[in-house]
DNA sequence: TACCGGACTTAGGAACTGCTCT
DNA sequence: AGAGCAGTTCCTAAGTCCGGTA
């Protein structure tokens, strides 16, 4: 039982498309359209200048679904025969105008947003659950659209349906007041988190409207979370024993599973779960083939597509422990095709089963926790000599310690387009700053200062007092000088360092944040400049624990 | 064991905000 | 004061894990 009451407002709906009186061609011939049409076609508009309008498969499954809400002649038409030239116009001048605002009007426009905003955060944003108010996630149901997905997902460019009420199903507690609406169902499930449910007509996944991550509820479960990343570090040592021992099994399902999660262990990869063929072809450790893999003498080596498409090459080099598992590797793939899964029959439940038989609750993305946590705390441990350097420094070498669970996770990103400029015009700014005297004027001051004649003792006091106050202020510029290119020079070098890793989600879900805490109060940092504003608030829990250093790095 | 689906966490990129530098 | 952009939040897709059923 997660909670024995809960009242909220249930969901808020998008507002209704409205009609810009887009005119389209099919074959030449003008072809009328209904609202949700009109709606379908605007939206393909707005894609127009992305790179998926050029895609085959997206222009071909949007273009399949749009067909489908026209006259039956229309049936079997292709994209190339729908001419949108009037919906571009239309989307155009939208641009057009928002970027002719003037300040003023972009200032108010903004404000009545931000206005708008709260006032429905009041209504919906809100949620009561066991007498105390909680905040709500994502309180609006999803608009229609067209479906995105990452990699080559092949329902990319189809149409997602609008979400009405009657798709609602509601959880409320007992007690609570149904909220004013035309629900499809209200259910008191107090064992589920959510607040509201519907089905995804395209994808067919449930969707959900959750609790904020500032919830209790939320807050004590992500505790338990790293709670059971320090009972993993606790283990580690009986654990790589086990799994190193069954490696080496005559069964040769259990040489599998161990090796999986030797794999897990030592690489932090994801488990790989079964995925529905109508979804991009990604995979983890259990689903890995052949073609992902290559072994030399003494490496191996992965070249795959993980979760979000995104791509995974690490280069293992086979020593100690990993030997045996190189060993095992290259049996299991021997009379194998390059499509053929390296681990057969093994799925994500064997290995979390496996997992558990060794430690209690322990599954596979524990590893991640407690290999990225441990990875800070480790690097955090080795470079110690950092009480004397600047706060620029600290939060400087905190930030590659974040980027070293970063690249143990795999967080990539895609190089900003805007990337290579932005580092060119910080480098030349470093220049310019290395060039600036701005103590110059004041240096002459000094000068003129020092060489004033003084004769009576009055005037020699005012002469060395004037010195004295022009040599503090050349002190202060020159400090304020070097700070700035000190500044500078460690942000060139982190973005440098961090161009394709993205250091966000290793923050926000895997680091221990005690860690870092424990930290910033040992080299004497602010805390507060590591975290977010909102992950201070999903990190609230961490305030009532007692965390020293000292204490964090004896393990 | 195979399969299905529900519940919850993790994820990258788009959109937006507000801060810094000129 | 205003532009430009870095940092932050929002959005929702895409994973993990597990219970249930055949």
């Amino acid at each position: 039982m997660k909670w024995k009451t809960l009242q909220h407002n249930g969901i808020l709906f998008p507002p209704a498309y409205e009609a810009h009186g887009i005119k389209i061609k099919i074959k030449g011939e003008n072809v009328d359209l209904n609202l949700n049409q009109e709606e379908m076609a605007y939206q393909w508009a707005k894609k127009k200048d992305t790179p998926y309008a050029q895609d085959k498969v997206f222009q071909k499954n949007f273009t399949e679904d749009f067909a489908k809400t026209l006259p039956a002649k229309f049936k079997n038409i292709s994209y190339q025969d729908i001419d949108f030239s009037h919906a571009y116009k239309i989307v155009d001048k939208e641009k057009d105008l928002r970027e002719m605002m003037t300040k003023e009007e972009k200032k108010a426009l903004a404000l009545k947003r931000k206005e708008l905003r709260e006032k429905l955060v009041q209504k919906y944003g809100k949620a009561i659950m066991d007498g105390k108010e909680v905040d709500v996630a994502n309180y609006m149901a999803e608009p229609p659209g067209i479906f995105i997905g990452r990699g080559d997902h092949p329902l990319r460019g189809r149409w997602k349906p609008r979400v009405t009420a009657k798709d609602v199903t509601l959880n409320l507690g007992k007690e609570a007041k149904v909220p004013e609406g035309n629900w499809g169902k209200i259910v008191h499930d107090n064992d589920s988190m959510w607040l509201a449910g519907w089905t995804d007509y395209l994808t067919e996944k449930r969707k959900y409207v959750w609790l904020a991550d500032t919830a209790g509820l939320k807050q004590d479960r992500d505790k338990a979370k790293y709670e059971k990343a320090v009972k993993l570090s606790k283990e580690i040592e009986k654990i790589k024993e086990r799994i190193v021992k069954d490696m080496k099994s005559k069964d040769p399902k259990i040489s599998r599973i161990a090796t999986v999660c030797y794999l897990i262990y030592r690489t932090a990869m994801r488990v790989g779960d079964e995925k529905d063929p109508d979804e991009a072809d990604t995979v983890g450790a259990t689903t890995l083939r052949k073609e992902h893999i290559n072994i030399t003498e003494n490496t191996i080596e992965f070249d795959f597509l993980g979760k979000d498409s995104v791509r995974w090459q690490e280069t293992v080099k086979a020593e100690g422990n990993d030997k045996q598992f190189q060993e095992n590797l290259k049996k299991l793939i021997q009379n194998k095709k390059p499509k053929d899964e390296i681990f057969e029959d093994i799925t994500s439940r064997h290995v979390n089963a496996y997992y558990s038989s060794i430690v209690s609750g322990l599954t596979a993305k524990v590893f991640r926790t407690y290999l990225a946590t441990t990875m800070v705390k480790n690097y955090l441990k080795e470079h110690d000599n950092i009480k004397g350097k600047t706060p620029n420094e600290k939060l400087y070498h905190a930030k590659l310690a974040n980027l070293e669970a970063a690249i143990m996770c795999n967080h990539k990103r895609t190089i900003p387009k805007t990337y290579e400029d932005a580092l060119q015009k910080k480098r030349d700014t470093l220049k310019n700053i290395a060039k600036e005297q701005p103590w110059k004027k004041t240096m002459d001051a000094l000068k003129k200062a020092e060489a004033m004649e003084a004769k009576t003792d009055a005037q020699k006091k005012n002469k060395a007092k004037k010195i004295k106050t022009l040599n503090e202020q050349i002190k202060k510029q020159k400090e304020k000088h070097s700070e700035r290119a000190e500044k500078l020079q460690l942000q060139i070098d982190l973005s440098e360092k961090t161009k394709d890793y993205n250091l966000g989600t290793s923050l926000r879900n895997y680091i221990d944040p005690r860690i870092f805490k424990a930290w910033t109060n040992e080299v004497g940092v602010e805390w507060e400049k590591l975290y977010t504003a909102a992950l201070q608030k999903k990190f609230l829990w961490v305030q009532n624990e007692k965390v020293l250093w000292s204490e964090l790095a004896k393990n």
